[in-house]
RNA sequence: GUGGUUUUAGCUCAGUUGGUUAGAGCGCCUGAUUGUGGUUCAGGAGGUCGUGGGUUCGAGCCCCAUAUUCCACCCCA
């Protein structure tokens, strides 16, 4: 067989152990949070079927979503069908069906949605789940964009209440803390606002065209974002009246004034503000803190399926995309036939944190995550010698291994020394004879001699004091 | 999907207008130390120059295609 150069697929990523250890130092400080205000964790499987995902994410989406393709003769089968239909010409719209029908996932909400519909009747509402799996997007990689990354995400379904809003602030505030981020933003806006300032112009239908155009406004200014609105099909006295709304500045309170001031003869504008103004009151019961939480009217992601509550979070400290979202979706199970349940979740971009958090170097120092203690190992006699010994550090909880093979010493203490093992127990004819162990220090170089028998006491009592 | 960029030893990178045998640092292996690492010293191995075509007497260098890296758009975590 022809040797292959080894490789992974573009977008993708291998995982050392050290970086195991601080993704799952990134996963489990947010699985507390979520857990800690009432979140119970759920998996899903990494396929759904194709169906479940098309049409969920808007057309851009749709694109992005990962094709798995039929198994066995998937060609054979395809043009049986075909012929069945009638021999209509192939299409790409036409043949995708008929040679894939499931799909890797995209995100974690779709399917907790047909999850949701599917154990309807094994789950109590208002449901509080968890998920921290990856998700596939078929997208060019680039800074912080993987084809294949994290999200951990936290839903409820079932509850129409704000107050699930402003936990979900209190999450993100509590869970980025805690690892160690000092200064970030989340943004939060509603749907019901953007479709009252559509409405108050007089062009309801457009409302997507100008939150893509105003969203842009940190990126490309007030002119870029004139001339793309005139592109998108607004006039000039549109954009005059639109101009003090994109605008908007001053604190989160003065904003919602001025906004109330435009919107007084839109219902749906204010019924936006109302919710607003109690996702913060409830923050702020909380006593949360509210400073690192900014109104922002230019916030339009996710607007293809979100109906209230919009979030996202950025970090101050370095330059990075979003490192979580979220909002509220009215109708979340509705596109599979579960009507008149409403959902809130927001979603943590772990691998986007881990790049921030690297170049932070916020990662804290785990020396107890490696080997505690290696057995040497001279000849076979030798190695019997220390198999007893190394099962009781082990049963006394003291992570510990016997070096596999008599190799050269100098080989043995080179792997503890790659491996940052901090003690090595040295069992030659000498030590067997005697009952005193050889145990050396590698940091300090010293040599102790401890009994056989208390050698497990000996590390409990050294790596308890985390040495 | 659009535009640009990167690829040379295990790793990070040099490589002159196209010209003999493609280099460095680190790592690796061996020895100084037949039971002592991390430091030091001496020596050694390791390269289809991303891949496939082309131009040329001659290509790491020029041309085309393709993959890959990173970046900016679109969009998004």
């Amino acid at each position: 067989m022809a040797t292959i150069k080894p490789a992974i697929p573009k977008g993708t990523r291998d995982f050392s152990p050290e970086e195991m250890v601080k993704r799952n130092y990134i996963f489990d400080t947010i699985r507390t949070v979520f857990k800690k205000y009432g979140y119970q964790e759920i998996q899903t499987p990494t396929m759904e079927n194709l169906d479940t995902l098309t049409g969920k994410y808007g057309d851009e989406g749709d694109k992005l979503i990962f094709k798995v393709l039929n198994s066995g003769d998937f060609w054979a089968e395809a043009e049986r069908r075909n012929q069945k239909a009638g021999n209509p010409e192939w299409s790409s719209k036409t043949l995708l069906p008929a040679v894939s029908e499931k799909a890797l996932r995209y995100d974690l909400t779709v399917p907790f949605a047909r999850y949701v519909v599917m154990h309807q009747n094994d789950i109590t509402l208002p449901f509080k789940r968890f998920q921290v799996q990856p998700v596939w997007r078929a997208d060019r990689p680039q800074k912080g964009r993987y084809r294949e990354f994290y999200q951990c995400d936290a839903d409820v379904v079932g509850s129409e209440s704000l107050l699930n809003e402003a936990e979900f602030v209190l999450i993100y505030q509590e869970a980025l803390s805690n690892l160690g981020l000092k200064d970030f933003t989340i943004k939060i806006n509603n749907r019901k606002i953007l479709s009252g300032i559509a409405e108050i112009i007089g062009k309801p239908e457009l409302i997507v065209d100008m939150t893509v155009a105003i969203d842009k406004l940190d990126k490309v200014g007030l002119n870029g974002v004139t001339k793309e609105l005139l592109e998108r099909g607004f006039t000039e006295a549109d954009i005059e009246r639109l101009k003090p709304v994109i605008l908007l500045e001053g604190t989160n309170g003065s904003k919602i004034d001025q906004l109330k001031a435009v919107l007084t003869s839109s219902e749906t504008g204010l019924k936006g503000i109302a919710e607003l103004e109690l996702i913060l009151e409830y923050v702020s019961l909380f006593e949360s803190q509210t400073s690192n939480v900014e109104v922002d009217i230019t916030l339009a992601r996710g607007l293809n399926y979100y109906t209230g509550a919009i979030f996202e979070v950025k970090t101050n400290e370095v330059p990075m995309g979003s490192i979580g979202g979220g909002g509220r979706y009215d109708d979340l199970t509705g596109m599979f036939g579960l009507k008149g349940l409403t959902g809130v979740g927001i979603s943590f971009g772990a691998d986007r944190i881990y790049d921030v958090l690297q170049e932070l170097d916020l990662f804290p120092e785990r020396t107890s995550l490696t080997t505690q203690v290696l057995f040497s190992n001279f000849d076979t006699e030798a190695e019997k010698f220390a198999l007893p010994l190394l099962r009781k550090l082990r049963s006394e909880g003291i992570s510990a291994e016997v070096y596999p093979s008599p190799a050269r010493l100098k080989k043995q203490l080179g792997y503890a020394d790659d491996k940052k093992i901090p003690y090595v127990v040295l069992i030659g004819s000498e030590e067997m004879q005697s009952g005193l162990l050889s145990v050396k220090n590698m940091k300090t170089g010293e040599q102790a001699k401890v009994r056989a028998e208390q050698l497990f006491m000996y590390f409990k009592q050294t790596t308890d004091a985390g040495v």
